[in-house]
RNA sequence: GGGGGUGUAGCUCAGGUGGAUAGAGCAUCGGAUUUCUAAUCCGAGGGUCGCAGGUUCGAGUCCUGCCACCCCUACCA
């Protein structure tokens, strides 16, 4: 609705701006002014346009206003301060579009307004949707259980998708998983060097429920460091155990396997705690096995992406000169190494032919089995050297998002100049690197945690999580300590006797307090851990949010109880254009109002959240509209109000505010799945150590 | 050395591609309430937007130079 409007304010500007002076102008940005008795959308163009037409902003946006033909939906058009043109919408009719897009879609309005690549998206969001999009996130090495951290990485990637999906794109996640790494070995080497285990005896391991193997294999992961700490020699057996593993040869690569998979599992298992699921586990192990370095290697030979350095340090190396303007590399200084002198591929190689698959660039493709299968009803499948019928087609998309820490900006830089260096322009800026900073902890959570801190370090902002160490926070203590804290809350407020009910009551609470704690911070920032901040469920939270819409449907429920076969969908033709009008008309109605516009605004939001990569702007939308929610519930008490028209206006306006709000909380923070969702709880008005990856 | 990030209230952070009076949560203090369960609401105090220049009608936002902290800059992933 609100996209609608402001596109066709742009167009109209553009126009006007021709008719009136001869001009080409290029589409103004719209703001929301300051405040709302000047209006609800603003072009500050005229300032800049006053150099051009050498004359007054003010004067300009005199004549503009004089002339703009207003576009539905818009009731007039106002000069404001030096040259600001305010637009002041038609309130009866935006409330009343609003309310019949959100309460469930009409026939009317049947997939127009906001459909992917419609006329509502915004340029740039627009190419996001079209198509399919992968989001790769995710992405923990498989060899110790999750932490923290990697809970960032796929709430963040998790969020984005729901998002991406929200608006209409076909979104497919991956989840890659490097089963063939260095970190993998390392857990191997601490089996067979350090506790003499034999493939028999972890598979054993594995099954024993009294033992949690993947918290079993962080300790073991800590050890394994200490020993190469301790005994340097002992890192040739980490050479040899990844030598193996990369080979597919003997007990050990069976050993590995053995791992990865069981650990794959039980990271499986603790994302979905946080109602987090994905279509396809892309392993590195297939594009080994299947040669897809081999086939990326030949293109960029052919193409001349790649070369075999003869000299300085890089002998006998194939490298990329690094970089994007990179005219420069003094003595290979600048170079990437891709293969080895050894022949072996680097990390940022088999990466490159990942992505180039990816794009469907790669003219391979892998095998697929099924692996696991959702409650929800999603099937998760995994690559393999041979597949199974039945698979969908995975990858072979136009867009493209990886979910990876800001440390390997620089790697995946090389991924892009790599798609460039072959001619995939395009490709190349599809491909996007969803950037986010780690998670650390501060120095009084880590001594809360035992580990003994230096002066130094008490003084820092934060302490960096080390898998080698062992320190860090393990993502299930966490969940389990948030649902323990959620509980007693629950028990607290005695809004149930049912343990099931309450259990379940802790568990949403948790996860939406877990999730919301990770989104609310721009992705840039590095969040230095606290168990007080993340165990709050008052403020600035996740069960605000939830909270606020529970207390906009006891309303609803309360009020059948008198009103038997209310329902607030059906309102809109119970709600006159008068009363509209009447309510939401300037004086006493601006409370009112400035709710309603901000309800409208999920849309806007939502795309702005997708084209700057920052699921966070929508859980700070979220929490304004929750906010105002609040403040709204306690000045008017819609149950008592004895004004019938009133009342029933109040319970309209709880309506087009609790569809937004829902609709927030569910791509930010529930664990319902989005797809099966009402209609109108989508964002869409009507179309209906080191981290992960890479890192451990 | 090179590349990137961060620096905004006591603390943790927001601040559309420059715009109209710099915001929120927490903390502190003061109010509201036996409810459409308050996981709430209202109010107060609290700011040299790291520093210095520059660009222009206008800078927290853009440019330049400094300062501080962090990350990257492996034939590791």
């Amino acid at each position: 609705m609100l996209l609608e409007i402001q596109r066709s304010i742009r167009r109209e500007f553009v126009k006007t701006v021709k008719e009136v002076f001869g001009l080409e102008t290029t589409d103004p940005p719209l703001a929301f002014p300051p405040s709302l008795d000047l209006g609800e959308l603003s072009i500050a163009a005229c300032f800049e346009l006053a150099k051009a037409l050498r004359r007054p902003p003010r004067k300009i946006a005199e004549e503009l206003a004089a002339r703009f033909r207003l576009p539905a939906g818009i009731e007039r058009v106002s000069v404001a301060a030096g040259g600001y043109l305010n637009f002041h919408l038609d309130r009866p009719a935006l409330a009343e579009g609003l309310f019949i897009e959100r309460s469930g879609g009409l026939a009317a309005h049947a997939g127009l307004p906001n459909a992917p690549g419609g006329p509502s998206a915004d340029g740039q969001v627009e190419t996001a949707l079209h198509g399919k999009v992968l989001v790769e996130h995710t992405s923990i090495n498989p060899n110790k259980a999750a932490h923290i951290g990697h809970l960032r990485n796929a709430v963040l990637g998790d969020t984005f998708a729901r998002l991406l999906a929200a608006r209409g794109a076909e979104v497919e996640i991956q989840n890659y998983i490097d089963n063939t790494g260095v970190q993998v070995a390392d857990v191997i080497v601490g089996f067979e060097r350090l506790e003499k285990k034999t493939a028999d005896d972890v598979r054993k391991l594995i099954a024993d429920e009294s033992v949690r193997f993947d918290y079993y294999c962080w300790d073991l992961y800590a050890r394994v460091f200490q020993w190469y700490e301790a005994e340097p020699s002992a890192l040739e057996y980490r050479a040899e155990t990844l030598h193996a593993i990369e080979e597919g040869r003997g007990e050990t690569a069976a050993m590995a396997e053995l791992v990865s998979t069981a650990i794959v599992r039980l990271h499986l298992e603790t994302m979905r705690r946080v109602s987090v699921e994905y279509d396809l586990l892309a392993q590195e192990s297939e594009i080994l096995r299947l040669d897809f370095w081999a086939a990326a290697f030949a293109l960029m030979k052919a193409k001349r992406a790649i070369r075999l350095d003869e000299r300085g340090k890089n002998r006998g190396c194939w490298v990329m000169d690094s970089g994007d303007g990179a005219a420069e590399s003094a003595e290979g200084e600048d170079a990437k190494v891709i293969v080895r002198s050894n022949g072996t591929v680097t990390y940022v190689g088999k990466d490159i032919a990942y992505h180039l698959w990816k794009f469907g660039l790669l003219g391979k493709d892998f095998g697929y089995r099924r692996f696991y299968h959702y409650p929800s009803g999603r099937t998760l499948w995994r690559t393999a050297v041979s597949g199974e019928p039945g698979a969908p087609k995975f990858g072979g998309v136009r867009t493209a998002y990886a979910v990876i820490d800001t440390r390997q900006s620089y790697v995946q830089g090389v991924v892009a100049a790599a798609f460039r260096a072959l001619g995939y322009e395009e490709q190349a800026a599809n491909l996007h690197h969803f950037a986010y900073e780690v998670v650390g902890l501060t120095p009084a959570c880590a001594e809360e945690l035992g580990v003994a801190l230096a002066a130094v370090d008490r003084g820092r902002p934060y302490i960096e999580v080390s898998g080698r160490k062992g320190l860090g926070v393990k993502a299930d203590d966490l969940i389990d300590r948030l649902i323990e804290k959620a509980l007693e809350e629950v028990r607290a407020r005695q809004l149930t006797e049912d343990p099931a009910a309450q259990a379940e009551g802790a568990r949403r609470i948790a996860v939406g307090a877990l999730r919301y704690f990770l989104l609310k911070f721009s992705r840039r920032v590095i969040i230095a851990f606290d168990f007080k901040e993340a165990l709050a469920f008052e403020g600035e939270t996740g069960p605000y949010l939830q909270y606020t819409v529970v207390r906009a449907r006891n309303i609803f429920r309360k009020y059948q109880e008198t009103h038997p076969g209310f329902e607030p969908q059906k309102m809109a033709a119970e709600i006159s254009n008068e009363l509209l009008s009447e309510f939401l008309s300037d004086e006493p109605g601006k409370d009112f109002w400035e709710i309603v516009i901000l309800a409208a605004q999920v849309e806007v939001i939502a795309d702005q959240a997708i084209a700057s990569e920052e699921p966070g702007v929508v859980a700070k939308y979220a929490f304004r509209l929750a906010q105002a929610f609040n403040n709204f519930y306690h000045h008017h008490h819609i149950l008592s109000e004895a004004d019938p028209s009133r009342q029933a206006f109040l319970l309209y306006l709880v309506y087009l505010v609790v569809i937004p709000a829902k609709a927030g909380i569910q791509h930010l923070i529930s664990s319902a799945q989005m797809g099966q969702s009402h209609p109108a709880q989508r964002i869409t008005s009507a179309a209906s150590g080191r981290l992960p990856r890479r890192c451990g």
